[in-house]
DNA sequence: ATCCTGAATCTTGGTCCAACAAAAAGAAGG
DNA sequence: CCTTCTTTTTGTTGGACCAAGATTCAGGAT
């Protein structure tokens, strides 16, 4: 069996669950995006205009309008008034929004989120110690030192996911990376809230600090020993009152 | 710092970064997401109609449209010719539709996601051998059992990943599982690709009833072992040639 | 009288057209 | 180089028509 019949076999499955109820949007959708890849346009790239595009694929300037705005959800394409649709770079954070869209955060997802970054974090210190290179290490001494200049709950709990999220990008795997990404409103709303109980920026650099150095030691042991801790540390701070819904964070 | 003060602090932060440039969809968008709240709506609920909808924020009808296109694409609602608009559930779908868009699979971004499953997958297995009880690793030979009772290498896809799904649920992280969802349509891309090239359910059946085995004997070493054999065995089978863009996989 | 049925009607989303306002880019003039 | 004017393009509105599905209602069968 060919890839080509392989993807006419998909084709089809999405042809059979979708039975001719094609939109006119959902189609210039298609259309444009097809347009995108064709022309091989780069970020930054103008689309035609509304008009144009209408005339182009035989639909009303309400129907290209339509399809622009599913566009701009998902993140495809960015809009402004008189330059016109141009492509955007924006689609991880529409994964990102969308990921977020309607999260309540209980003390439940509370810990379930830390429970997911244990796995991970956790997961990663083997492939950390065997493939992080010494400017690597030190890197992240740089990420951690930042959290000791900053003023404010807010921008403690950025630096602070700075460094989770340095330490995740030296596992080297740019899926995770961006599944971890996905988690960042969730993540910072959750720093926040546990930094406004008790704002202790110079605890958390030690950790992070304890937590390099075992990595430079090659101790995976030791690094598995103190993540887990330290992801485990902010759970007594949080109480059902102090969890709030997380809308645009 | 109270927990009102830190959203108002989010809000502000939030509503600076827009400046005050709020076009009448988005506040649609906004005003209609308000609706679903204030009148409490369930699943499966309708909506005001879109004229209904109009007139109640005082805004056009192609407006109103535009507005309920960003709310279908973020899943939020369902609109049927003639019932209207409903609240959907179909929010997870279209976080992976938007997550899957754009995204072709290169040979690349297949050891990517194939690293980010080895990860994943052996780090779930300290947990699934210290909290799976017997009824469900059972569970996971009934699931692994379907494989042998499909034609095709689709269903054998879809049921291969059920396998693996069923794997993660295990590991009792509602956060991990959404992520691991997320990557269903690469996931099964990807299987699907392999398996046209080599098709051997019976092995495919045979590997997966070995890691049962293991997690039945609590056996960690060898789970790690036999799930990282497994993820890393399709590898040889993948050239440049054999993928292709995973659209609406 | 009650219930079923089928046609007529009404509602609603899907699409299109025309128009005007606002904003921004580009041209023209100092 | 800066300012002003023109033009283009998006933002928004109102209206129109169609097709499909829901509703209603009349009429016949039981």
């Amino acid at each position: 069996m060919s890839d080509n019949a392989i993807l006419l076999t998909a084709m089809a499955v999405t042809a059979a669950q979708e039975p001719a109820k094609v939109s006119a949007v959902d189609r210039l959708v298609e259309q444009i995006r097809d347009l995108l890849r064709d022309r091989a346009l780069v970020i930054g790239d103008a689309l035609p205009t509304e008009r144009e595009l209408g005339e182009l694929f035989q639909a009303s300037r309400n129907t290209v309008r339509e399809a622009l705005q599913i566009l701009k959800a998902y993140g495809i394409v960015e809009v402004r008034p008189k330059i016109g649709a141009v492509l955007s770079d924006r689609h991880e954070d529409a994964v990102r929004k969308l990921f977020a869209f309607q999260n309540d955060i209980s003390p439940a997802s509370f810990l379930d989120v830390q429970g997911y970054r244990k796995i991970v974090e956790v997961g990663i210190g083997d492939h950390i110690i065997l493939h992080a290179s010494a400017g690597d290490l030190a890197n992240l001494d740089l990420v951690n030192s930042r959290i000791l200049q900053v003023e404010g709950v807010d921008d403690a709990a950025h630096c602070d996911f700075a460094f989770h999220e340095a330490l995740v990008m030296l596992a080297g795997n740019r899926t995770l990376l961006t599944n971890y990404r996905l988690l960042q409103p969730v993540i910072t709303h959750i720093m926040r809230v546990g930094k406004a109980k008790r704002p202790v920026q110079i605890d958390t650099h030690q950790t992070h600090s304890e937590i390099i150095a075992a990595l430079k030691a090659r101790d995976r042991v030791a690094y598995a020993y103190l993540i887990s801790r330290h992801l485990e540390y902010g759970q007594q701070f949080v109480g059902s009152e102090n969890i709030r819904s997380a809308r645009n964070g």
